[in-house]
DNA sequence: AAACAGCGTTTCATATAATGAAACGTTTTT
DNA sequence: AAAAACGTTTCATTATATGAAACGCTGTTT
């Protein structure tokens, strides 16, 4: 827990690495489990549970296991950075995935990988479900992958040198200058394709979103199961996106 | 900062005693600005927001200021209380922005309080805006009114004795015996209005949520300046609030 | 019915880590 | 040029977080 260690608050470091083990599957958590996940002692992690919980941070359900409470939801609302993209990306989710019927998706670059900040599920059984605010991998996501393609060269070989092309799938890109090729394809075209590979089975089509000075500031996409997902319908996708992606790119501009 | 304080960790404390001064118009804070505001040594203050800004739930912005950050964002989302009822909610209430062209909103009562758990706004430029997250008070609220209105008559009780009807408006209901006829009128006619009881200008009309046993767990409203919003649309309106109502009733209890 | 194993919780001596006044180096304002 | 305001660092002091052990409770196993 050190290395060059400013001068940190450590009981608040405990009191969030303790929070962190709700991003997951796992939602409810007891106090010995999250002694042993994190290697706290039961009393300490009794006692920072204890204060989570007298402040709303975390809430106990009926069996008596703790959950990410309210505050947290009030505190998470109140996050102003991207909040415009947020709320004008909105509407126009509803309307794409109206017509596509598609899971749809809404986001911008951070930290050299994909920030989800909106979506609308498909109203079919077999869908897509990310979770808003969790992060994904950008070289194998159509989303990511045109958020790269439309960043500067020196972002482009930045992210490479960060990062490892690790495969997911078999379809996954692992060489560097096939992937660079790939972005430049990207770019030209002006849309990028996923084809399984994230997870076999799954394909998206994405779309980048510019502010008004011609900058990429986000990516629209659609995802779906590649039993549904045929290559003849990109043409339409494509323009219902981009009917959505104009929507967004006025109301930033002009509203904000 | 006692009474019968069990045995809470004070930093941890102090840390989200600096995340709530983000509730509220200000989002931008120094650290002298906190250190004052919240009477905790600058050196402490100093070292819990660097701290806070390590993981990522405060960001520094160009001007050097925090902002609440991404991590408390990723975390809001999270919460799963109330997932739901915010997921079934969303397009019901597209629908009936879309109709009725003013804001909608979505909510439960918590903690004696109506928390807001979904909103969508009016098209129009003259409009209410509300956090969704945040709490307002119950009684002069008609979302408030039509979740009290449907409670237990216990809880009704308990609500009286620990809530003060202080006056918000010169038309906010402030007598008890004058709230629960009101609270009648309302389980009576199924919709609540509130006639600037929270706010002069400001009109609201709710409709109750009730789950597959008749329980109310949820209220819609739709809000508008008395400008607007005329007593001879009402009926119009409660039809249209009424198809969404059937909507997040139907999927609540068919999907989960 | 008794023993056991699991849980959250409390105790208490100990040591660690949070604390704050003062000083520092910058930047902005006067 | 001086002063004020800012974030940041220092260091001795002391308050507080810590963890092993014991506790009481509940549900399961013997």
């Amino acid at each position: 827990m050190n290395e060059d260690v400013k001068d940190l608050n450590l009981s608040v470091l405990k009191a969030f690495t303790l929070l962190e083990a709700f991003v997951g599957d796992k939602q409810k958590w007891g106090v010995r489990e999250l002694a042993k996940k994190t290697g706290y002692n039961k009393s300490t992690t009794y006692r920072l549970l204890n204060t989570l919980e007298s402040i709303g941070v975390l809430q106990k359900n009926d069996e008596d296991k703790y959950l990410l409470g309210l505050k947290l939801f009030e505190l998470g609302n109140l996050v102003s950075i991207h909040k415009s993209l947020r709320k004008h990306s909105r509407q126009p989710l509803e309307q794409i995935a109206r017509e596509i019927k598609e899971t749809v998706h809404f986001g911008v670059l951070d930290k050299n990988q994909v920030l989800y900040l909106n979506k609308t599920e498909s109203p079919q059984g077999l869908k897509v479900s990310t979770q808003i605010g969790s992060y994904q991998k950008a070289y194998c996501t159509a989303i990511g992958k045109v958020l790269l393609a439309f960043s500067s060269e020196e972002k482009i070989l930045e992210y490479l040198k960060k990062t490892a092309l690790d495969p997911c799938t078999v379809n996954t890109i692992t060489d560097q200058h096939v992937f660079l090729k790939e972005l430049q394809k990207i770019k030209k075209q002006e849309y990028a394709l996923d084809m399984e590979e994230l997870e076999l089975g799954l394909i998206c089509i994405a779309i980048p979103v510019f502010n008004n000075k011609n900058q990429i500031i986000a990516s629209i996409s659609v995802s779906g199961p590649s039993s549904r997902f045929k290559l003849e319908n990109i043409g339409n996708y494509l323009s219902i996106i981009k009917k959505g992606v104009q929507a967004i790119e006025n109301s930033i501009n002009n509203y904000n």
